[in-house]
Formats: C-alpha cells, sequence, structure tokens
DNA sequence: CGCAGTTTTCAACAAGCGTTGAAATTTAAA
DNA sequence: TTTAAATTTCAACGCTTGTTGAAAACTGCG
C-alpha cells in the first residue's frame, strides 16, 4: 500500500509543483521541469495525479482545509474573548491576517509557496473568478458577518469595496515574499513579515473606520 | 512606408496581445492565438516585432509614457493649487490613481487591458521585479517624496510599507475590473470604477495617517 | 523464496509551439 | 506603367509539450 519513498516522491511532486507554479504560473511551468525538480519520471506525475490541470488543483486542495481552519479558529477565539458586542475590527483584522503571517513564518518553504500562489490567482482574471469563491468564500462571509457588527453604522456596499482593498494588500504581500524593496533601497523587505503585518493592520483598520463609520472603540 | 492597412493589422496586433496576455499572462498565450485573434497569419507577428518577447515588451511600451504623463501632470497640478505647504495626503493619493480611473473609464477597452496586464505584472514574481521597476520607479519616487513632505513625523520605512498596501490595493481594483462580484451584483458597471475609487481613496488616505502621523490637514 | 499489487520508469505518440526563408502581394513614388 | 521597397502570407523546420501503454522495479505478505 503506502510506502514511505511512495509518499515522499508524491509529496515531492507537489512540493516542487507548488513552487513553480507560485513563480511562473499554471501555464509558465512544465511537467517535466516539475519532475526533473522532484528528480522523478514525467509519467509519474501523471500516473499520481492525473492530468495537469488535476496536479494544480491538488496543490490547492492539500493546504486549503487547514489553513481555512487556522483562519476560523482565530475568528471563533477573538469573539470569544471580545465581549457581547463583539470584537472589534482591528481584532477581526488580526483574526484575518495573523494566521497567514504564522504560516509564512513556520519556516517551512512550502506555504510561503502556497501563498504565493493563492496571491498569483486571486490577481488572474481568469483563474481568480473560478478558484478564489470556491476555495474561501464561505471563511470570507464570516469575516465580512463580523466586520458588519463591529461596523453597525456602514452600509454593506462600503464594507464590502474595504474588504476589497484589504484583500488587495494582503495579496501584493504574499506575492512578494522574499522579495526585496528596490525603492526603499532594501529598508523594506517583503520577507519581514512581522513588519508587512505590524503596518498592514493598522493601516486597513483606519481605512475601515474612516470609510464604514467609527464602529466600536479599539 | 506607413499605409493605414499596415498600421492597422500592426495595431492590430498588439491590441488583441494586450487583451490575451492581460488574460492569461505570458506564458497562457500563443502567437498563433494572437494572430488569429488579430485576423493574421502568425508570421506577422515575428516581422513586426522579433520574438515573443519583444512583442510582450512592445505591448507595454505602447502606453506607458502617455499613462506616466498624465500621472506625472496630475500631481504637478495639485502641487501647484497647493499652498507653499504642499498638497495633502488625500490631494497625492488622488493624483496617484484619478488617472487610472479616467484612463478606464475612457471606453477605449484597450486601456482597461493594459491596466489589468499592469496588475498581472506587478503581483508576478518572476516578471514584477524585472518590468516594474523599469516602468514605474521614476514615477512612484516623485510620489514618495510628496508623501514625505505631507506626512513630516513619518519615517522612510513606514511610508513605504504604507505605499505597499496601497499600491496592493490599486492592484486587484485593476486586475478585476470589468469582473461582477456578489456583494455589489446589483451595481451599474458604469459607476463601478468611480466607486472603487472613491472608496480607496480614503481608505488609503486613513491609512497613511495612522501608520505615519496626522500629517497637515486635508 | 514466490507472488500480487503498487509504484516508477521507459519509450513513444500526435499535437502544438516559436521561428524563419522565400514567395506572393500591396504600397508609394517616378 | 514600371520599379523598388515594405508588408503579408505560405510552408516548413526542429523542438517541446502533455499524455499513455507497456515494461521494469519495488513493496509487503504467505
Amino acid at each position: 500500500m503506502s510506502n514511505p519513498r511512495s509518499l515522499s516522491k508524491r509529496e515531492r511532486i507537489l512540493d516542487v509543483a507548488e513552487e513553480l507554479f507560485a513563480l511562473r504560473g499554471y501555464d509558465g511551468v512544465t511537467l517535466r521541469q516539475i519532475a526533473k525538480g522532484a528528480g522523478v519520471d514525467v509519467a509519474l506525475a501523471s500516473y499520481h495525479f492525473g492530468k495537469k490541470l488535476d496536479l494544480f488543483n491538488a496543490v490547492f486542495e492539500r493546504r486549503a482545509q487547514l489553513l481555512n481552519s487556522a483562519r476560523r479558529d482565530a475568528l471563533r477565539a477573538c469573539q470569544l474573548s471580545a465581549g457581547s458586542e463583539g470584537p472589534s475590527v482591528e481584532q477581526i483584522i488580526e483574526a484575518f491576517l495573523r494566521p497567514l503571517e504564522l504560516a509564512q513564518e513556520t519556516g517551512d518553504p512550502g506555504w510561503q509557496h502556497y501563498l504565493a500562489l493563492i496571491a498569483y490567482i486571486n490577481n488572474s482574471p481568469f483563474w481568480g473568478p473560478r478558484m478564489m469563491s470556491k476555495l474561501f468564500d464561505g471563511l470570507v462571509s464570516e469575516f465580512i458577518a463580523a466586520l458588519r457588527k463591529a461596523l453597525p453604522d456602514a452600509r454593506d456596499e462600503d464594507i464590502y469595496w474595504c474588504y476589497h482593498n484589504l484583500s488587495g494588500a494582503l495579496t501584493l504581500t504574499l506575492a512578494q515574499t522574499g522579495r526585496i524593496d528596490k525603492l526603499s533601497s532594501g529598508k523594506c523587505r517583503s520577507s519581514d513579515f512581522e513588519a508587512a503585518y505590524n503596518h498592514m493592520i493598522p493601516f486597513v483598520a483606519a481605512g475601515f473606520r474612516q470609510v464604514c463609520g467609527k464602529g466600536t472603540s479599539p
């Protein structure tokens, strides 16, 4: 049945595919590049995953539940620790973002590649609509609902646009992990995850309050 | 020399390449697809532009100067209309963003495709570093300098992180133009651009002020 | 060991890729 | 109209792609 070597090779194919897809996109990577990177014959990818598109989807599915659970748990935790009026905007945004920072900081480069791949998908007019909602719609709805409670004066439309801005800022951060910002001449390293999120959270929270009303105090 | 038909075919190749590259990325589009879309033989793209990568670059160069000039003019205009203490954060961000909105609203779908292509590039770990700085570094430096003056208490590092968030929010907006979102399903599409920027500008300005100090009053 | 089942490689396929040289067509000027 | 240059098509090249069927190697079990 399942021996250590087979699991290892199957997993290695997923790892390499994850990394290369994140860098060059679906069409920019060949199965032969993936196989070579994994030290494996080309046909093995087809044996384990079927068509190339199935391998692409398998890469996403591998970590999707794990990530969604972590973010859902973070939201639940901050809801429990908050009073009956619910968590503040800052707390909700923090619950939305910190699990990603933690994933990036595990030291497992696979998580960085995976999140960069998510960013790639989110900004792709072709892949975005067909994959993002399947992966994240349920989770996002929960966060939107929490935000709606924390910002009782806001119109739904406003909350949506603010979430859009949050998603964009986050996406660029995920896409640029490891990259050095030339403009800031090194002051701003995208691999400095903590700095990125410590700046993003107050930035986004202030934006929400400005556009959606003050809400409950932080 | 230059006759209307030849210009037309050359231009049509650029138009179709622009649209398809924006949708599927560099590797997701073949010269044959572009040629078919333009109603032209495959070899004609090579005749006019050389290699596939040269065509890719030609698509960028066609509108780059026009766009950069518009944004630079907008910055100069708001600097002139402001007093000696310079424009506010809102005015600077508005100068940074409005020319893009205007380009999207020209009704020329080419501009929408072009801006979506810029978004694709910006979020691509492969293409981003090698193209974005060449296209926009000079312009961005001018805006950063203006922001530094409007936010005298801010550290450079903070300004760069805030700009990063602005760039991300903008990029996602450019990438998703024309897309229909569930939460805004009832809205009319022509007002989408205006709504996007009208929400983005106060959102981003509030973020800057929160992270970089209050600055001069709006 | 021997054997069944799983995993991995090998070899090859048809299709599509970017690119190119030469031929055909169109254009602009004389 | 004649002529030379610019444009466009044609036909084909060498190569790479994703995929597959059959052979080989490895696995755990009796």
